[in-house]
DNA sequence: GTTTCCTGTCATCGA
DNA sequence: TGTCGATGACAGGAA
């Protein structure tokens, strides 16, 4: 409702009043409050809005003063022996070094004026620069010695700083490349600046570096908005030169040296393939950037991108350095937990050795199940048949394991999948060792001393090595664990053949037992412990006990002594008829169950007692 | 080289 | 009768 169509409102009769109220109940039903249908209310928000614009107008043009000030600054840059033109070049040079600020205000300014408030504007602003002076102080802390070159990108500089810094550390830059072949030339030797490189490897994994959607958004904008000056003139450089990857080689030892500290050898290729790819791409905006690494990660013989991981590329590229190089080896899916079970491949040192990539020269499997049932048949000579399976028949081994995982292998979850392709490279250097392996005269020991050295979990590794020897389709955990109603279900589902019935039945049995004599072992130690401390306990009630037999016999003794010379004191009170005392050798204190004292002559109570018996 | 401890496995028994 | 858990006995690895 505008202000020339209040006037209307004063026309309408009572009747359109209450239409409008009801309308008006309606949308505050919907969440309209009642100010918007105000008036007033709305033209304060109008004097509010006119109050925004020109304060916006206002820092702008406060903006372009500064920019102008930045630019005088250049100026005087230029008495200190860095000239500058001010022709031509200089257009470029003033292009070049305007802080992204004000291309971004200019922009803010021609574009988004009419889209955004005030307070937009200014939120903006605040979201962006903030982000970009934290990265720029992040990168600045990681080195000082990279301070220069950081200062170098106007990507990533903040706006206010950058002329002012740039003139004192980059006077090549200040140089003006009169023609594309200066300015070629004065990248091209940007570009051999260890540090520059190093700074810009930084500065890509900053902006690759998935931190936040606002950080990311506020980059693509400063991007989107500077990058011009890379196009202009870096990669017009790259292309004119020699493209990327002559520049490569040529910058590959530095790289290397500042790359060195923080990726591991095998990745220094990739990552400085990458990474110059990138400076050679650096001029396109943001999302080209992210295309160019994509296709980068793609063809820099990363396997792993090509098999469903390009899909994230802010997500891989840091995380790239962390995998293992694949070499040349053709990626298979289980190559995916290789990395994450490498005891599993140190259980099977000699069937490492034994792998080959050729997958089509697999023998029968229904031979192998057979001679796999001897051995598991026979526990007398289970090792040794185990010996033999690695040894007499490595061919075999190796047909297993590469038709285990190149065929339709059910489950792959067992508890230690090792990914027998691991390093195909490892395998063909420990190829020559098959023929040691397969010599049937070696002592014993020899054979046993690889799988002996697996340590604890030889056995385990013996009945999973054993359960995809023959194509088990089920997890040596589960054949264990599973209940008895769940493990005869999946037994009936598989249709396994004989052996495989056995192996998985002599699976269960020894792990079941294993658990048991585990169970066995622990409570046989908690019954000793139970017994060494139960035999303490009563050890310390015997001390006790015979502590208060002691006390009682002493308590005793000594009541006794109470007693007799309580009866003497007693007996020397007496005396006769004469007033002799009585002798107590011949008279004696007795008392009746009544309570009376009686004295009484031993003699007679001794006949007494004697006729009483 | 021997001893001791730990662990896995087998054989056996009872539920 | 088959299964499963418990347990003694044995063997081998590791310290």
């Amino acid at each position: 409702m505008t202000e020339t169509e209040l006037p209307k409102m004063a026309k309408f009769s009572q009747q359109d009043m209450d239409l409008i109220d009801i309308l008006w109940k309606q949308d505050v039903d919907l969440g309209a409050g009642r100010e918007a249908f105000d008036y007033t209310h709305r033209q304060k928000e109008n004097e509010l809005q006119k109050e925004r614009e020109l304060e916006k107008e206002k820092q702008q043009q406060l903006q372009r003063e500064q920019e102008k000030a930045l630019l005088a600054q250049l100026h005087l840059d230029e008495e200190t022996g860095e000239f500058v033109p001010h022709a031509t070049p200089r257009k470029e040079t003033q292009t070049t070094a305007m802080p992204p600020e004000a291309t971004q205000n200019l922009i803010f300014t021609e574009e988004e004026e009419d889209a955004f408030t005030f307070d937009e504007c200014m939120q903006l602003l605040a979201d962006t620069f903030p982000l970009v002076e934290a990265i720029e102080i992040e990168s600045l802390s990681l080195d000082p010695s990279i301070l220069s070159p950081t200062d170098i990108s106007p990507v990533m500089m903040p706006p206010h700083q950058l002329p002012l810094a740039q003139a004192p550390l980059l006077p090549t830059l200040q140089s003006p490349p009169k023609t594309p072949q200066d300015l070629q030339q004065t990248w091209m030797e940007l570009l051999t600046i260890p540090e520059l490189q190093q700074c810009m490897n930084m500065q890509i994994e900053d902006m690759l570096e998935p931190t936040s959607s606002t950080a990311t958004s506020g980059l693509t904008e400063i991007q989107d908005e500077s990058y011009w000056f890379y196009e202009n003139n870096l990669t017009d450089a790259g292309s004119n030169t020699a493209s990327t990857d002559t520049v490569s080689p040529e910058y590959l030892p530095t790289s290397e040296g500042t790359l060195t500290s923080v990726l591991p050898p095998d990745d220094l290729n990739q990552t400085t393939q990458k990474s110059l790819d990138l400076n050679s791409t650096f001029g396109e905006d943001c999302n080209m950037c992210y295309m160019n690494l994509t296709s980068t990660h793609e063809n820099s013989a990363s396997p792993a991108a090509s098999s469903g991981h390009e899909g994230s590329p802010l997500a891989e590229v840091p995380k790239e350095p962390l995998l293992k190089p694949m070499g040349n080896s053709k990626f298979t899916p289980e190559e995916g937990c290789e990395s994450s079970m490498p005891e599993m491949m140190a259980d099977f040192p000699d069937s490492d050795s034994s792998l080959s990539l050729d997958s089509s020269s697999k023998s029968s499997l229904p031979e192998k199940p057979v001679n796999m049932d001897d051995s598991s048949d026979n526990s007398d000579t289970e090792e040794e048949m185990d010996m033999e399976e690695m040894e007499l028949k490595p061919r075999s081994a190796e047909d297993d394991y590469t038709e285990m995982f190149t065929s339709s292998f059910q489950v792959d979850d067992y508890d230690t999948p090792s990914s027998v392709t691991s390093s195909q490279s490892q395998s063909q250097g420990t190829k020559p060792d098959l023929a040691e392996y397969s010599d049937h005269s070696k002592p014993p020991f020899t054979k046993d001393k690889p799988k002996r050295s697996a340590g604890s979990r030889s056995r385990l590794s013996r009945d999973e090595r054993r359960a995809k020897a023959l194509q088990i389709p089920i997890t040596v955990d589960m054949i264990i664990n599973l209940p008895v109603d769940e493990f005869n279900e999946v037994m009936s589902k598989q249709q396994l053949s004989e052996a495989q019935l056995l192996l998985v039945r002599d699976i269960r049995r020894r792990g079941k037992n294993k658990v048991a004599a585990q169970n066995c072992r622990k409570r046989k130690m908690e019954n000793v412990v139970g017994l060494e401390y139960e035999l303490d306990s009563l050890k310390e009630e015997r001390d006790r006990l015979l502590r208060e037999k002691a006390e009682t016999r002493s308590s005793l003794q000594d009541m006794k002594q109470q007693l007799e010379s309580l009866y003497l004191e007693v007996f020397s009170l007496l005396s006769d008829e004469e007033g002799k005392p009585y002798s107590p050798r011949e008279f004696s204190l007795e008392q009746t169950s009544d309570g009376n004292v009686f004295l009484i002559p031993r003699t007679t109570t001794t006949v007494a007692k004697r006729h009483e018996k």
